[in-house]
DNA sequence: TTACATTTGACACCTATTGACAAATCAAAC
DNA sequence: GTTTGATTTGTCAATAGGTGTCAAATGTAA
């Protein structure tokens, strides 16, 4: 699951943006924002702050779909995954 | 977030089992299984298993547990972690 | 071709996880 | 109150995973 990586693509595609200006904005390599927006690697949460700003969208757009793309990876393809997920919304419900 | 861990805790002290046994039982360490049932350690997914069996519950139900409290530890304290979630799970749902 | 953008693969470095082991603490029985 | 066994704590080793670089390969358009 690759969520922010197609997200992030699009934005940067719809900018006309080159990958070695974001890496340079992001003081990151080229190869890497390159293999972040194919899913092959992850940003940092710090990164992916920054790239909202680079981006001009909302930190919680961004964030959201990292954090979902971080939920699916753990439960890959669990047989409980649905189960799990709702297990821990229930819990997370109480904590707030 | 550690509902596992309290719970095959609970099971063991409704079996009068003791850790040295479970340990045994796992082929791990005493002090691991101490670890894990107050949270400072994780099962693997193999072991969590292996638990359901030797204490006769289902798989579901531990493992449920343990993927919840995996889930958890991923979005920690993150102020987007039930946005993530939702997320998660609406993208899940299309996977199925 | 040439020039530039992107992708791929190999590797280094750092951090997190899983485990063992030894020592310390706890709890009951004696 | 000492002894015995259970549990916990702290430290270290081995391994796995994540983040990054670099060089080479591939794609693309003039």
């Amino acid at each position: 699951m690759n969520s922010l990586g197609e997200k992030i693509r699009t934005i940067r595609e719809s900018k006309s943006l080159l990958l070695r200006q974001v890496a340079a904005y992001l003081e990151i390599d080229t190869a890497l924002i390159s293999k972040i927006e194919r899913g092959e690697r992850r940003l940092t949460r710090e990164q992916v702050i920054k790239l909202a700003k680079f981006y001009n969208v909302t930190e919680e757009e961004l964030l959201t779909l990292w954090l979902s793309d971080k939920l699916l990876d753990t439960i890959e393809n669990d047989p409980f995954a649905m189960q799990g997920l709702n297990k821990a919304k229930t819990i997370l419900k109480t904590l707030l």
